[in-house]
DNA sequence: ACCCAGGCGGGCG
DNA sequence: CGCCCGCATGGG
């Protein structure tokens, strides 16, 4: 059992970030929320006993090769409570809006993910939705992750680059990932040979960005997703269609803005903490529907 | 039936 | 640089 400070687990998981792709989860009437990770070691099964609460009491099993302490650190990893929530509040709490959306997202975080893990979930977002991104990633694990028993029930791992780099862009599209085969495949072989994620840990922001964006299929927006989830760099601000009608609504009064400009003003108001300050915004457009009215 | 979804690359002026 | 287009596919 882990005590967590500030952590709301249902609000974590559901909005769209890769450990909502690659996990199996479910509500259990209105308060329990499950989530399966498997790795390599084992199996890890988060409980979250409360839900809409400041605190949560995190129940978690695990079994394979977990010691308690490192389930518990695995946990703890990723789910983001290693960072101090209230420091970064204090950071992107910069007007009513985002007040607003702090109070009634109250301890959503951003979690912690393997970068490859990351990067073939946001190949697969482009241009889809979030139903269908857990449907196709679904499939991708399914055919061609690595089995694995636990418990006397079958898992599989998540695929790695070396096993999706040997399919076909044909046999990928028959898990529905569409236009977006092709750059699974391309990527999947770059790292597997020539390209080291583990590399962009060490970069800084900007210049992991332009190593990334060289990629085939990652442009401004996948980078940055890559960047916040996959790598913690908190300075990433990725600009999907929500985002960019909510900053043009709430901090232009509707005026369009480019891509640039709107990087240029998230960089100003949140410096550093930007990534952190998305997830809000996002997550608060998409449940208010904000800009959903576009001509 | 039609519309849209956590974009991207390529072609154009 | 900005603008516009096609792109596969499942769910509403």
């Amino acid at each position: 059992m882990i005590y967590a400070n500030d952590f709301n687990l249902r609000l974590s998981i559901e909005s769209g970030q890769p450990l909502t792709f690659s996990s199996d989860y479910k509500a259990v009437g209105k308060k329990l929320e499950l989530l399966t990770y498997v790795t390599q070691k084992g199996r890890i099964h988060v409980e979250s006993a409360k839900n809409n609460s400041r605190d949560s009491i995190i129940n978690f099993d695990y079994s394979g090769d977990y010691t308690r302490q490192s389930a518990e650190r695995e946990v703890r990893t990723r789910l983001g409570l290693t960072d101090d929530l209230q420091e970064i509040y204090a950071k992107i709490n910069t007007d009513q809006f985002m007040d607003n959306a702090i109070s009634a997202l109250y301890g959503m975080r951003v979690t912690h993910n393997d970068p490859w893990e990351t990067t073939l979930c946001f190949l697969v977002s482009q241009f889809n939705n979030i139903k269908r991104i857990r449907l196709i990633i679904r499939r991708l694990i399914n055919e061609y992750g690595e089995e694995q028993k636990l418990d006397g029930e079958v898992f599989h791992l998540f695929p790695t680059s070396e096993s999706l780099s040997r399919a076909t862009v044909q046999e990928l599209m028959k898990c529905g990932t569409g236009f977006r085969a092709k750059y699974i495949r391309s990527v999947a072989e770059q790292c597997s040979n020539n390209v080291d994620l583990g590399k962009f840990y060490k970069m800084n922001y900007a210049k992991a960005k332009e190593e990334l964006m060289e990629l085939d299929g990652i442009g401004d927006k996948v980078a940055d997703c890559i960047l916040l989830m996959g790598y913690n760099k908190y300075e990433a601000f990725p600009i999907d269609t929500w985002i960019k009608r909510v900053v043009e609504r709430v901090y232009f009064k509707g005026r369009k803005k480019s891509i640039k400009a709107i990087h240029e003003f998230a960089s100003r108001r949140w410096g550093g903490f930007e990534g952190y300050a998305q997830q809000y915004l996002f997550e608060s457009g998409r449940r208010n529907k904000i800009g959903k009215m576009v001509r």
